[in-house]
DNA sequence: ACAAAAAGTTGAGTCATTGCACTTATTTAT
DNA sequence: ATAAATAAGTGCAATGACTCAACTTTTTGT
């Protein structure tokens, strides 16, 4: 959920590696900025990089997209979900663990805190970053099937491990087209741990 | 699965509209031709215009995207879930529906009925056309979800259909990504019918 | 101190997509 | 039948994201 995207203890950061650090973060920064102040579409490339004080091409060195330079935290996202799966309480059944890190799993930048809300909303109401968002997720498909694979013991490739990872990640594009998030997600949950048939055990035999 | 946006027996075409729907589809036409032949990003909106023999900017009134130059069928897809919902076969079962849908519902346009094999590896080999396609899908989210809120006689906004819903048409998802796609949309819809503990009964009580 | 490697710059260029002003064909109401 | 309204189509210019190639400035390893 943090920001750093290789994190931990690097042996010596060096003044280069620090240096473009400080230009990436410069960018990020800048970027969100003026995303909040003025909106994702009316802030051009070039603002940014004026912002930021470097040229449009070194800017496309550091990040491969205008919607990358918003979300900056996609290894992040991985390792929480691998996290999620494997440093559970022992105990704690699989799905639980998922159910409740998507219900409490947020994406901001540390720095930024005070405006998570402000983020979310631009978010929301970007469609280009709707759709980024949703794919940051999505793209963590195999990592998640591999953790859950792993966890269980199967196959690497087991159709269902596959099949629950994709419904998991999915829940997150339910949270911000549904009127109430966090009733959806625990739906969806309820659905995946019971099925159909238990949780609409009445309805199906009518037919 | 058809071809035909507005569909059926329209009362009278009229020329104007006869010759608009003749630009579209040698549009349309060209396109794929152009796409299977050199690839996807290696054809320009002008070239395909050209090809029309069209202006770039009569592109853009019929199509939105270079994209949707591919996808003509947004409506049939809707259709055609929600079809599959509500004129089942009386005692066949919600799921068992669904299921059979996403396992056999293929895209394609009739005429081109003998490319539908390098029409399908067009879009996999191409990320932005991929990525088209499962929005096309997913676009319809809602609209299968009111499908099946209206089949069980329950609230529109459902959380339970609503994920029902996204989860239905992830599967689309998954069929590209699996080693073997039709056991994968298989393994899905059984975690979706039996839930987790109904397809892993053994595994769930070791921790 | 010096040469390779990496960061950054400039400037020109491609490509999708949009806006605007204008022509032409078709339809509709008279 | 015809004029006014409507919609298709065109040309042109512009914007904005992104790429490429060639060149300058650090930084770093030796």
């Amino acid at each position: 959920m943090t920001e750093t995207t290789t994190a931990g203890a690097g042996p010596v950061p060096g003044r280069r590696e620090r240096k473009k650090a400080a230009t990436r973060k410069a960018l990020a920064d800048a970027a969100l900025e003026l995303f909040l102040e003025r909106g994702f579409d009316a802030v051009s490339i070039k603002d940014v990089a004026e912002a930021a004080d470097v040229s449009t091409t070194t800017l496309f060195k550091h990040f491969p997209s205008k919607e990358a330079l918003v979300f900056d935290m996609d290894a992040d996202v991985e390792a929480a979900l691998v996290t999620a799966v494997r440093d559970r309480d022992p105990g704690t059944p699989l799905l639980d663990a998922l159910r409740r890190h998507m219900l409490h799993a947020r994406v901001f930048k540390p720095e930024h805190e005070r405006q998570i809300t402000a983020f979310h909303d631009l978010i929301n109401s970007t469609p280009a970053l709707f759709d980024y968002y949703r794919r940051m997720w999505m793209r963590h498909a195999r990592a998640l099937a591999e953790a859950i694979a792993a966890d269980l013991g199967v196959d690497t490739d087991d159709p269902t491990c596959t099949a629950l990872a994709h419904f998991t990640l999915e829940t997150r594009a339910l949270t911000s087209t549904a009127p109430t998030p966090a009733a959806t997600i625990e739906a969806a949950f309820d659905l995946l741990e019971r099925g159909w048939h238990g949780v609409r055990p009445d309805r199906e035999r009518s037919a």
